[in-house]
DNA sequence: TTGTAGGCGTTATCAT
DNA sequence: ATGATAACGCCTACAA
């Protein structure tokens, strides 16, 4: 189908690997072939065939990252960052998602290695530190966002995230705190708990399990969570998010049962989404330094690449962002059934 | 580096011809050696090389899809309509970011032809059409999303959903409508404001520059829109916008400015986020078909790839969602400068 | 400076 | 049922 090398050396009358030779710029060719063939090539629409070449030189200049889903807000400046620095090293990106799926994360990355990627990288993986026992099957580098089990990560310390988010609401006075979580057991989702029941311990604000509500990070599961806490005798002051989306979910229930943020009630999202600083109220949430994540994961990647596996996980910090949907406890707070 | 089919042939005893045999289940092979060389492949942590199989059978089983950008809601449902497709057929799907960027997309359709993807989707193309005269460039099908000049396509039916927006402001009385549009000369933008022009004539109500802006599809220059309109001297009493992020921007500044919605003026949106009915208060939207745009987007790439060109653009129909951020027209209206 | 030959990992077509 | 051989498109010694 595609014109090959063949078509152009037969065209040109040379032999195919002049013709290689013309186009990779060798040293050893003469200018007068090299441009004849180059404009040869141009008009015939060549375009070389990296399965091909990758096969001689073992070298695809590809990397797989494997994503959750094709929408998720938090991949815009990770990808970017991952890009950025990839490109600059000659590798193309490609992304796949895994919706979360363990099976069919691991099918992504078997598609990759299967196209013999370079390398991957892996964002909201549910496999984790299981990539070790299966580095024989994949024995292709691989670097984890987010997952610190995994010798070869960058993960940003969300346990500082959230001890800086509930710090910040104690000292608004809350002592009635909600802790809405994530996926249960995720790593992630223990960072924040811990940085939670540390704040509360330092504080001596001694921990109420009615108070712990277990989501999955979406809008909906906010809403649920706000509307339970709203049914139980002594409701919180504040909640601490999971995440924005969960705390947009909060925020909205809270209004339509009548209470109004933060006046009634406070609330901390996590992420910082681009959404965070324009819902109303705007967001006080936990930005997560997602551009410089992408460039430490392909950084790291690109040395596991040369060779070079004497590394650990590394860690990024985490920013408290203040903004409107945080204030002071009220008198009156929210009222049970409101 | 990988363990390749010859290294199970030496352990084996047997011929690498019998291993690709035992493999891909060849009819004339005794089950006791597939049997065999299966359990021998499996211990050695054997994957096939895509890039050497595609060699001969020159098929990659690859199906490249160049996206705006990782994080753009609209492609969340899209991309699982093209995957869930694509993977009943045998294909893997892989996505790459062109930003909106003529330069990049075009760079990203070339990686895709260099690794011999069986086919390319395009959304948000900044090319259109042009693909036609570069066909000799990439020879390999492309389909592309919401750009209905280029023959093999698949494009919502924006002027349909734009009139129905339209139409249903001025049912509620509005007569003083703003049109927010994106960014500009693109297809999609001029599909709406045909539609906001065709229901303002059929109502013999006459068009009004001054309420037409140009912005860039973004929450922030819906903020700068509605702020712009609230300093005119006769502000409008409903915005039509470009997309639902410029909705929200609206809606957002309005509030800002001391103006409730849907009370004293009304917002619609387009493309139907998941934030949009959550947002609060919930916006009234048209929603674009994203799963059966991808499903149908990639059907016609896989008839493309089968060679069948005998192919017209496909039109999907839009649909209003009536929410809560529209409502009748009121006495009191927007207070320019408020 | 250019051509020839071998090989990358795989499949397909012959034989055997 | 299995093995040898050629070929896919490309690169790279080595030879000329």
């Amino acid at each position: 189908m595609s014109v090959s090398i063949k078509d152009i050396a037969r065209a040109a009358g040379v032999s195919p690997s002049t013709v290689s030779r013309a186009l990779n710029d060798h040293p050893r060719i003469s200018q007068a072939t090299k441009a004849r063939i180059r404009q040869l090539a141009q008009e015939l629409g060549y375009t070389p065939s990296l399965p091909a070449r990758s096969l001689v030189t073992r070298h695809t200049a590809t990397i797989g990252m494997v994503i959750t889903t094709a929408a998720d807000p938090f991949l815009a400046r990770l990808v970017q960052g991952v890009e950025e620095t990839a490109e600059k090293n000659g590798y193309s990106v490609f992304m796949s998602s895994s919706y979360r799926n363990a099976e069919r994360e691991l099918e992504v990355v078997r598609a990759f290695h299967e196209r013999r990627a370079s390398g991957v990288i892996i964002t909201g993986s549910q496999i984790d530190d299981g990539y070790l026992q299966l580095s024989s099957q994949f024995p292709l580098p691989i670097v984890l966002i987010n997952c610190r089990a995994y010798p070869y990560s960058v993960y940003v310390d969300k346990l500082s995230g959230a001890r800086q988010a509930v710090e910040h609401l104690v000292q608004l006075g809350h002592r009635r705190i909600a802790f809405i979580g994530g996926p249960h057991g995720h790593r992630s989702n223990l960072d924040r708990f811990a940085g939670y029941r540390q704040i509360l311990e330092e504080n001596n604000i001694s921990q109420n399990d009615s108070l712990i509500f277990t989501g999955e990070g979406t809008i909906e599961s906010g809403i649920q969570a706000a509307r339970h806490m709203l049914t139980i005798p002594q409701p919180p002051t504040a909640f601490f998010c999971f995440n924005d989306l969960t705390a947009i979910g909060v925020i909205r229930a809270l209004q339509q049962a009548g209470a109004e943020v933060p006046r009634d009630c406070s609330v901390v999202g996590f992420d910082d989404l681009e959404m965070a600083s324009h819902y109303c109220p705007s967001i006080t949430t936990v930005r997560q330094p997602t551009h410089r994540l992408g460039q430490r994961a392909i950084s790291i990647l690109l040395e596991l690449i040369q060779g070079n596996s004497n590394l650990q996980p590394e860690r990024l910090p985490a920013e408290l962002i203040v903004r409107e949907s945080t204030g002071p406890v009220s008198e009156a707070g929210l009222k049970p059934y409101a």
